[in-house]
Order: structure tokens, then sequence, then C-alpha cells
DNA sequence: TCTGGGGTCCTAGGACCC
DNA sequence: TCTGGGGTCCTAGGACCC
């Protein structure tokens, strides 16, 4: 059996949870450079604002209805994300972490077992213990315990396929909202009268073959009840990807090395973090595409002579390339790394005319550089170019920096910031 | 002033091979 | 001038997800 556990408007909760005096209150999470509403708690719901609404539109409106703004606290939420991951484990061995407030959790098929007692249970501990509402789906596959889990918030938390009129249940739910059903299917779908997930339930595995791909074919086979969706047991990602939109256009050379750098030493972060080595890097360079005026959009890509880990190698080629496609005269809105073509790095292939010495010196520094950014933070030691050109005079401002006007403090991962009892 | 960031998977089509 | 069939591998781009 399955449970999908996500959390309730999760972004907004774990802002809540060290706030107590925004409980029950409408609270909105804004995305990097508090640009979008990325996440909402029902309060801010019901004044009618929505997932993906424009700041800057919304504002006004915003304070005058008293809704609490945060800016996006990632270091928060990944750890309130770990908690309950380790508290799912608890209930059951095999956990597919899905997304930062989304896990599968794959039970064993027992007999005369109430799946539904469980997951009651499990979504009181966790409100306990982490002080965060889930919601539980259970079904004998992804896409039917992810459908549960949308109706267990109508249903108070939890939702069991096996107790619920399940037709009925399939005719007034809309097709679009079935998980793997996007923008472009839905349009398909609806044009050739698929308006509900009781219609593509319905819908022939051959036409879904032709029309949907294969992952639609196993869409439908998940609607009726047979598993086609693996659990996946992912063993290193594919590609790490650092990017940020500057929050001023960006018009010189310098500022973008200047940016660029920090993404850069990001991207080698997670990629040593995760224990890998990437061969192939990409960056990427483009204008704002909602500015009326001159576009520029570019991409350059380059393959290291072997799997890599040293950023003083991958900064380099990073912005070697950012030159080869850099171009005078457009306002720039972002650029873009893209670290890919990934690689056991502890464990790589030797070259038989390596100079060694130079190998273990290399090693060794890059181990220096990040033992004093683990122990003294992020950005202790950095690279030369990085943070350099910051748009002196200019009242402090950095034209490429991310805002984050409304950030609230690491309660949990930065000692100076964990909440005093008094 | 101001419109996110980070991923995975699939397919089509080209290059290349025998 | 005619111009097979079967296959692999790679990449770009689309679709989708949170």
């Amino acid at each position: 059996m399955i449970f999908h556990v996500d959390g309730n408007s999760f972004y907004a909760s774990c802002e809540r949870l060290f706030r107590p005096d925004l409980y029950s209150k409408p609270v909105a999470v804004l995305s990097n450079n508090d640009g979008v509403i990325v996440a909402l708690d029902q309060e801010c719901k019901n004044l009618g604002f929505k997932r993906g609404d424009v700041y800057f539109k919304v504002r006004k409106d915003i304070e005058e209805k008293g809704v609490t703004v945060c800016s996006s606290n990632y270091t928060l939420y990944a750890d309130i994300s770990a908690r309950l991951n380790s508290l799912y484990n608890q209930f059951c061995p095999e956990v597919e972490i899905y997304s930062i407030d989304e896990s599968f959790l794959f039970l064993p098929d027992w007999h005369n077992t109430d799946y539904s007692e469980i997951a009651w249970n499990l979504r009181e501990t966790a409100g306990r213990e982490i002080g965060v509402p889930v919601a539980v789906g259970i079904a004998p596959t992804k896409t039917l315990a992810k459908l549960c889990n949308k109706l267990a918030k109508k249903y108070g938390g939890v939702c069991d396929w096996g107790k619920i009129d399940r037709d009925e249940t399939l005719k007034n739910y809309p097709v679009g909202d079935v998980w793997g059903i996007g923008y472009a299917k839905t349009g398909f779908l609806k044009k050739h009268g698929i308006n509900t997930a009781y219609d593509l339930k319905k819908y022939p595995l051959d036409k879904a073959k032709k029309n949907l791909s294969i992952v639609g074919v196993r869409t439908v086979q998940e609607l009726n009840g047979i598993a086609a969706i693996d659990q996946v047991h992912r063993e290193k990602r594919d590609l790490i990807i650092c990017s940020r939109s500057f929050s001023g256009g960006v018009y010189h050379l310098d500022e973008l090395v200047s940016s660029l750098t920090e993404y850069t030493q990001e991207a080698v972060k997670r990629l040593r973090d995760d224990g890998l080595a990437c061969s192939f890097i990409t960056i990427f360079l483009m204008t704002n595409p909602y500015d009326q005026g001159d576009q520029y959009s570019n991409q350059a890509t380059t393959q290291f002579p072997k799997p890599t880990a040293y950023l003083p190698d991958i900064l380099i080629m990073a912005l070697s390339l950012l030159r080869q496609i850099f171009r005078h005269g457009y306002k720039y809105r972002k650029v873009m790394i893209l670290l890919s073509g990934m690689e056991d790095g502890n464990n790589r292939q030797y070259d038989l005319f390596e100079d060694t010495t130079e190998k273990e010196k290399r090693e060794r520094l890059m181990q220096c550089y990040d033992l004093l950014n683990n122990k003294y933070g992020r950005g202790t030691i950095r690279m030369g170019a990085a943070g350099m050109a910051n748009g002196q005079g200019n009242a402090g401002i950095v034209p490429w920096k991310m805002k984050r006007d409304f950030l609230s403090p690491s309660y949990t991962t930065r000692l100076e910031d964990v909440p005093k009892v008094l």
C-alpha cells in the first residue's frame, strides 16, 4: 500500500512554526528575488491570493488585507523536511522523498490492516513532534495516492482510496489535476471530450500511447489501480543548476563575472557535498523576456578533459564560456551555470600520465576550502572575483544580488537564531 | 524598480555503424 | 542512376513536476 504524505502549505507552515503570533493568520511566502508567491496558507487563499501571483502587482492588496509576507528560507524548510522524513521512516522503512514537502511511503501489504488508522497516527505524531500539519493519501498506486492526498485536505487530513466512492470521486476530479497531466495534455484531452479523471481512466491504452506517450499510458494504468510508476532509487543526480534573476538590470561583464563566480561556487559546493564530479559545464546568459528592449540569449557548453570537482578549473571554464557569449549593450536579467555528466567524485578513473603530486595538492586545497566554509559559514573563503564588482557608490545596492526583504531567521540551523525561552 | 529556481523523464531526429 | 535494413548513441527540446 502506498501513502502519499505532504506538508500542508508547507513553506507557510514552516514560517509559522516559530511565530505563534501567526497562527491562523494569512501568510504568503515569496520566491527567490521576492518575485511571485510560491506558497500560501489557507487563510491567505481565502483572501483570494494564488500561487504564482506577482508580488509587486498584489503588494498593495496584501498590505491592506494584513497578510504576513516572507522571503523563502530554504535552509529552514530543508531542515523541517529532513525531520519529517526521519519521522516517516519510523512508520515505514521504505520512503521515497519526492520533493521538499512530499514523500511516498511503501507499506507492506498486510491483511486485515486499517491503513487509515496508521495514517491518522502518523499525522497526529507529525503535528505533535514537528509542529507541521501533514495530509495523507492512501491508495495502491502513486497517482491515486496523490489524488487521495488532495481530497484528504477536505476530509480533515487522511483519505483512503479503499473507503470512498471511487467512481464518483473520479467523475468529480478535473483531468488537469491528475498527476502527470499538465497544460499541454489537458488541452488535448479536453478537445477530445476527456474532462475528468474518470474519463481518463476509461481512455484506451493504445490511444493513450499514441497521443500521450508512455507517460500517459502509465497514468491511465495507475488510475485503474495498476502500479506503473516505480519507486525511484536514485543513486546520483543528473545535473546541478544554479541560476538567479538579477534584482536590477545588469549591463557590464564584470558584474556578470561576479555573480557567475558566486553561482559557480554554490554549484561546486553542491557537487562536492554529493561526492560527485562533473564532465560538462554549460553557461546560459539572457535578457528579460518581459522587457520591451532588445533581447539576447545564448549558451555555451564544454567538456572537461576528465570529470572534475575542482573549483578553480570549473570557475575558469565558466568565466571563459561567459566571455564567449557575452555581447555588449544588453540589459541582462539572468546568468546560469549547469553542471552535468556526473561521475562518482571519490572514485574517478586515474589518468596514466597524471601528476599525482599536483593532484594531491589540488585535493588538499579543496578540502581546506570546504572545511573553512562548512565550519565558519558559506562565503568565509571564496574565489577572487566573487562579490567584488558590487556597485559601490550605489547605496550598497548590488544590482545582481537577490532580493530577500522579508527573510525569517534560520531558527534551526544558526546558533544565534535559535529561539530563546525567556 | 518589480514576473522563481531546480529538477526528471521522454521523444524525435541526426550521426554513425555494419 | 539506382540507393536496404537494422541498429546504437547522443543531443536538443518539450512536458511535467514541486
